[in-house]
DNA sequence: GCTGTTTATCGTCAGGAAGACGACTATGAT
DNA sequence: ATCATAGTCGTCTTCCTGACGATAAACAGC
């Protein structure tokens, strides 16, 4: 068969699927958007689109990303604005029956962002909102009545797991913080990412020690009550080496 | 605009492109294929092919991988026979540019198989063919004129990353070893793979010590010469914890 | 001002893992 | 018999981590 005949293909859809993670309240959230139409219409699902014909899978869902939240993502590929969010791909999921209607290919990236202020969809804020992926994993997935659409609750969980073991080997857990953050701050991303607690003391040890982690940003803050904190940045290094440890059990 | 009117996307065609690996003659090689047709033609390229319209992309990527090395892929994802390859999928490539001819989105994939006897491509043996990793990723990319075809050259960097990297933290490197296998096999694998020498007192305390990654076969071999080694199936464990460190630099 | 509370930061100590490397063992080759 | 090759067991030092005591600097309330 000649592979680039037009009749030797079936012809698919792409489209792009965002997994937007942010830490609000101690808990982490995924932003989720109410569905308009059937199918699930009335149903919580991930943002997305369709793929345009002269785009690149990142631009597509980084026009995806600024149509839902406004968020400049930033791409680690290419170097450019980084007043953004983390933005990679995550993974791709094209079971033939995903999609009732057709035969729909889509590409899921993972977006990390800074706790924003409230969501907007278009203008229409009811239609998006930040939910504890606790509560969305729990409801189950489509064929549960609370479910997200789709398959955008194993989506969903795939994105969290890369995230949660991301932030153990990288320093992506800073995209979770504002630009200038602290220790404490940074130790209470992990927390919420991982649903765990860390000794303060052994975790300022560690992130303080790793050389390229952090760097100074030269002031202090009291915005968490207590003591004033040292504000830092993010540092250049990107793999951290040796990793974070998440506790066992 | 209605996502779901055929009017609305445009048509892609979807791929699956396939990253083999293997252990050869103590080097990393990867299965690549001669091209028949153009573009690129006679240049070496990667194996892969058309997704079928009721098909999955897992399942593509098993179809290829038994059409062009007869491997029998153990998707992790889901217990069957597991006395074949390794298969994951790696990332989806989507450039509008990457193939000259039409819009293609390739969805790669990831196998790790045992050293395996000279391929075979349809029946042709001399259209494919084992190649060390190193060899093929200096040749460059396709604009080179011995690079790989399309945006090959980029999804065999990425692929051999990722398995540098999973072996690591996971037993994925039992994958390049046979059923039953000496420690000092599998210490050849990972000195393959990250291409440094390892301490062989040292890893062959890390590997007995770590609680399911390896279980005592029950014989010893002298295949190596030398001494005769206990021989070992790889355990149920699949994380390390902790992980076998890749030497510095 | 004083006291309690909260958060940040520094220090100490014990246990474990890893790198460097010595020593011994069991095979085949000469 | 001797050597070369590979496998296996130990030792020692160093580094990292977890557990946790202690101090520091803010604020709230009396």
């Amino acid at each position: 068969m000649s592979p680039y005949d037009p009749s030797a293909f079936p012809p698919f859809a792409v489209t792009v699927d965002l997994v937007v993670l942010t830490v609000r309240r101690h808990a982490l959230c995924a932003l989720v958007v109410k569905r308009g139409e059937p199918p699930f219409q009335g149903r919580w699902a991930l943002p997305g689109g369709f793929v345009r014909g002269d785009e690149d899978l990142a631009a597509a869902a980084a026009r995806e990303l600024a149509e839902e939240t406004g968020l400049c993502a930033h791409d680690p590929g290419r170097p450019g604005v980084d007043n953004g969010a983390h933005l990679e791909q995550l993974a791709t999921y094209g079971d033939p029956k995903r999609d009732p209607r057709m035969r729909v290919v889509s590409v899921a990236h993972l977006v990390l962002a800074p706790d924003l202020p409230a969501p907007r969809a278009g203008g229409d804020a009811n239609s998006a909102r930040w939910a504890p992926v606790d509560e969305l994993l729990a409801a189950g997935d489509a064929e549960a009545p609370g479910g997200l659409a789709f398959d955008h609750a194993q989506i969903l969980g795939d994105g969290v797991e890369r995230a949660r073991s991301k932030i153990e080997y990288s320093s992506l857990a800073t995209a979770f913080c504002p630009t200038e953050f602290t220790v404490g701050e940074l130790r209470r991303v992990y927390e919420a990412v991982w649903g765990v607690a860390l000794d303060p003391r052994n975790f300022h040890r560690k992130v303080t020690g790793t050389p390229g982690f952090l760097v100074p940003a030269g002031g202090t803050t009291t915005r968490q009550g207590g003591r004033p904190a040292q504000l830092f940045r993010a540092g250049g290094a990107t793999l951290l080496n040796p990793p974070m440890l998440r506790p066992e059990v």
